[in-house]
RNA sequence: GGGGUCGUAGUGUAGCCCGGUUCAACACGUCGCCCUGUCACGGCGAAGAUCGCGGGUUCAAAUCCCGUCGACCCCGCCA
């Protein structure tokens, strides 16, 4: 290693050591004959002091230096003298005086400052989208990102889930969202299609026996963009067999719970509230109600349970899947399927937080025969189901067992708890 | 596909409504000089934009009109 310790690592108690750390210039004050250097790297900011007669030849290095220049620094950690400590420094009561310094590498001026109360248009914090990343506001959102995921895999991991990778090249499920296409050299003329979800695939491994799978997945959707809308975004992916709605609810409890414990500290009550999705429309108008204010929260999580399992098109004159056609119907409501479709609920669920949709799953169809009465009532002719979902309707005949799941928008989870 | 907002030095903005002593102001940054205790260091000075692009109206356009390109937001769309 070229450094002995990070710029976010040194104290009091190790006055006297001789340091070596390597970063970027985030500030230069030049007093004349003392210069001040802020050295920044991951790990923090330390304070760089060269005096010209400690620092030698490298005091005339260090007249040259610029803002985001990259230096290793070799020094001595000083306690800083009375009344020039830095209290917003977690490594504020020292200093390191220099007494040797490379310039590793020079920069440009960079066309905005790397400091985080400065305001900067998303095109260019996208054109130098490395530049915005060494700003710590945004690193941390990255680190924000780590650590969640590393806690959704220690978690899932420990309750015997198995992660599983699925086909990014795949077919066209020509339903939902514009699929993302890739013309294939092999097959001029044709197309792969980017998953827009894992959904058909992940039932599939429930037919394999795979029983407890998760996946931190990339999905793709070629639609106009929004706020809180991206053509690639990911989703936790979690897929269960032999469950039941409330078992997919504790699991879900538990990892919102492992997640905001580890990464935010704090606590979550669980179970969340539940609400139907005629509730949520009767006293919230809406589908996905805040509930921060009415509960006194930050975060506020709702499950809505009961959704429609058709919702009728008036252009094409026909039903389709409220949520997708693999979705099975409420038990009760089985036998008014054909008869009363508009009445029909279904056993999905959306997990809401602060207002926001952030999950949303199902107990899903196993049963070929109840799939193809699906399929007919959304028109969807079986020859036609048979081309399109033909691989997974034969997959069913094989002993498909009851299974169940839920996926999370991961993008929106984490953009709520910066 | 439809609607809206915006486009001015490296960056972020002001000026635009009511065209002309503002052919462009402010802040930060940049460059030079000075400064041994700063941490958004300070002081003095300097450079840097023909106002997205094209056309039009006018004696005169950053400013008004038309077109165009780009960015963002909303609707559609998002099983």
């Amino acid at each position: 290693m070229l450094r002995t310790h990070t710029c976010g690592q040194l104290n009091a108690h190790d006055a006297g050591a001789e340091v070596t750390l390597c970063g970027w210039v985030a500030n230069r004050r030049d007093h004349g004959k003392l210069i001040f250097i802020d050295l920044r790297d991951r790990y923090g900011l330390t304070q760089v002091v060269f005096i010209p007669k400690e620092a030698g030849e490298s005091y005339k290095k260090a007249q040259d230096i610029r803002s985001e220049f990259v230096l290793k620094v070799k020094g001595k950690v000083n306690k800083r003298p009375q009344g020039t400590v830095n209290q917003k420094l977690p490594t504020g009561e020292i200093e390191v005086l220099a007494l040797e310094m490379d310039i590793l590498n020079t920069c440009l001026t960079p066309p905005f400052e790397i400091r985080d109360d400065l305001d900067v248009t998303e095109e260019m914090r996208l054109k130098y989208r490395y530049l915005d990343l060494r700003r710590k506001s945004v690193f941390d959102n990255f680190m924000l990102r780590h650590e969640t995921c590393k806690v959704i895999r220690d978690l899932l991991n420990k309750k015997d889930f198995i992660e599983c990778e699925t086909p990014i090249l795949t077919k066209s499920t020509p339903e939902g969202a514009r699929d993302y296409l890739v013309p294939s050299r092999l097959n001029p003329g044709e197309f792969f299609a980017l998953p827009q979800s894992p959904q058909l695939f992940k039932q599939i491994l429930m037919v394999s026996g795979i029983e407890k799978y998760y996946q931190i997945a990339k999905c793709f959707r070629d639609e106009d963009l929004r706020a809180d809308r991206q053509p690639e975004f990911t989703q936790l992916d979690i897929e269960m067999s032999f469950v039941e709605e409330e078992d997919v609810f504790s699991l879900s409890e538990a990892v919102m719970q492992a997640i905001f414990r580890e990464v935010k500290g704090i606590e979550l009550a669980v179970p969340f509230p539940r609400l139907t999705y005629a509730q949520a429309r009767e006293r919230y108008g809406c589908d996905k109600p805040d509930l921060r204010k009415e509960l006194n929260l930050d975060f506020a999580f709702a499950w809505v349970l009961d959704f429609p399992l058709f919702k009728y098109n008036p252009v094409d004159q026909l039903w389709e899947s409220e949520h997708h056609p693999f979705t099975a119907p409420s038990e009760t409501d089985l036998e008014i399927l054909e008869k009363t479709p508009g009445e029909v609920k279904s056993r999905s669920y959306d997990l809401v937080l602060n207002g926001m949709e952030i999950g949303s799953g199902s107990i899903r169809i196993h049963s070929p025969e109840l799939q193809e009465r699906i399929f007919k009532i959304i028109g969807i002719e079986i020859e036609e189901a048979r081309k399109r979902f033909g691989f997974l309707l034969e997959a069913f005949k094989f002993g498909a067992p009851p299974h169940g799941g839920v996926a999370f928008g991961l993008d929106r989870l984490l953009a709520i708890m910066a």
